[in-house]
RNA sequence: GGGUAGGUGGCCGAGUGGACAAUGGCAGCAGGCUGUAAACCUGCCGCGCUACGCGCUACGGGAGUUCGAAUCUCUCCCUGCCCA
């Protein structure tokens, strides 16, 4: 079994009639204690965030993007600078997604309007379908792997698994991720099975095409919301020598399905390494993740919510919404003097207004992406932190309890499919 | 005092006889966002309703012309600029 020297996982099973684990990931650059919330870096940056601001935070480690970087700055320059840690400045793990995710953010998802998990949202909250002048989706995917047009400008490349792992390699990620394609909840069950068998050859290609064993590959599950091929897909990958899993592609339409797809793979993981969910954050995730033994997240939601004003919070704060936030733009908050969240450290709440963030939000300025973005990583990391202790304490069921009962309860219950569309 | 340009919904600003409750932009309000083409996107934005429709009030004020006026005429008020 090819593992890296480097890397390895130890961890437990710590909760009977579950699968949530404790357990710490090695790297190259220092320990990830998990279960753990890793923030989404794309373009090497924590967007808004300096790497002390992270450090401060006690962020472990970030996700950032290859098929992002490789566009630009290029890998062959960010190898020129000694690599992602060092041009980044930062000296914590790195997971590099494998731009498998772009097949489908630059495909399907542009064209249907959606997002990985969840119904259609027809021309609401997306942008046009991602096409060329001519028509030309800016991803196309065969055999051999994903073409694009860059959205940056234009020019055409091509994504295979060794591309994808040779640029991983340039970049020096602490662990990589096979090349795969995130097929569309929108997908049916024949395009979905067949997406998947060719992501299982590619994840064959991506590990015959990897040169450092001082990397991780993670292999990524995938099988959208069909419980079959999820089955397939994970006996598959599991069988591989990946160094890690991740658990990848539609993940259904609802949470609950979510749930059922993790049900299906996760068991059937390998015990002795670790497990990545792909894409995945918020609260509610967060807790039915570790319950089912996922070991490592990442999700862009907490810092991209924090860009437009939405905070998160603790449940039965007034005003929450369904995701768990507030949304500091209300005018509701415009004469509040109180903290985002009451009691909670990070330095935002310690020392801003509702009121002020606010008036930063509205009037654009730079600090309230910074703050806000601050708040909500703060948030998730110390829920994350409050999570492994209760997983220590084994009082996890009630923490659980404690967040998602009253959690789900927003203000204005808006009623489950109702608000849908 | 003389001349001249102009007064449009919170602001800026189109429209110069019917298709106008009135294009746009900004501001405002609400919603959306889960491996980031995302400091982004969508919707609403005169008032009131037994609301994919009806009523009322509106384009500086008033009076007219007309089947019909934000658009034409008269008059008054106000503002900018130029000359005294």
């Amino acid at each position: 079994m090819i593992r890296a020297d480097d890397f390895n996982y130890q961890g437990t099973r710590v909760l009977d009639g579950t699968l949530a684990r404790l357990g710490r990931i090695h790297t190259p650059h220092g320990e990830i204690q998990t279960p753990e919330f890793l923030p989404v870096g794309t373009l090497a940056t924590v967007k808004a965030m300096s790497p002390r601001d992270l450090e401060g935070l006690g962020v472990q480690g970030v996700l950032a993007n290859t098929y992002h970087l490789y566009l630009r700055p290029g890998a062959e320059r960010v190898r020129h600078f000694g690599g992602l840690h060092q041009f980044m400045n930062w000296k914590r793990p790195i997971m590099t997604d494998s731009g498998g995710f772009q097949a489908f953010s630059l495909g399907a998802a542009r064209e249907h309007g959606v997002g990985k998990i969840g119904g259609i949202f027809p021309n609401e909250g997306v942008p046009e379908p991602s096409r060329t002048k001519s028509g030309e989706k800016l991803a196309h995917i065969d055999e051999d792997g994903v073409s694009f047009r860059s959205h940056i400008d234009g020019s055409r490349h091509k994504l295979t698994p060794e591309s994808s792992i040779a640029i991983q390699e340039l970049l020096g990620a602490d662990m990589i991720l096979a090349f795969d394609e995130c097929t569309s909840p929108l997908a049916g069950y024949d395009y979905t099975e067949l997406a998947m068998e060719r992501t299982h050859r590619w994840a064959v290609r991506s590990l015959e095409a990897r040169t450092n064993p001082a990397q991780a590959l993670y292999g990524i599950v995938q099988g959208g919301e069909w419980e079959d091929l999820r089955e397939r897909s994970v006996k598959f990958i599991g069988a591989l020598p990946f160094d890690g899993f991740a658990v990848g592609g539609s993940l259904g339409k609802t949470k609950a399905d979510m749930h059922k797809v993790l049900d299906w793979t996760v068991p059937h993981l390998p015990e002795d390494r670790p497990r990545h969910l792909l894409g995945i954050g918020e609260v509610s995730d967060l807790f039915e993740g570790v319950q089912r033994g996922i070991d490592t997240f990442d999700c862009v939601l907490p810092t991209r919510f924090a860009r437009t004003g939405h905070l998160l919070v603790a449940p039965g704060t007034p005003g929450i919404g369904r995701r768990g936030t507030i949304n500091l733009r209300q005018v509701r908050y415009a004469d509040d003097k109180g903290p985002v969240l009451e009691g909670c450290a990070c330095y935002t709440c310690q020392n801003f207004s509702r009121g002020y963030l606010r008036h930063l939000y509205l009037c654009e300025e730079l600090l309230a992406y910074h703050l806000g973005s601050l708040h909500n990583l703060h948030f998730l990391l110390d829920l994350m932190r409050t999570i492994r202790a209760a997983l220590a304490s084994k009082t996890f069921p009630a923490l659980k309890q404690q967040w998602l009962s009253v959690a789900s309860g927003s203000e204005q219950d808006p009623e489950d499919d109702s608000t849908t569309n």
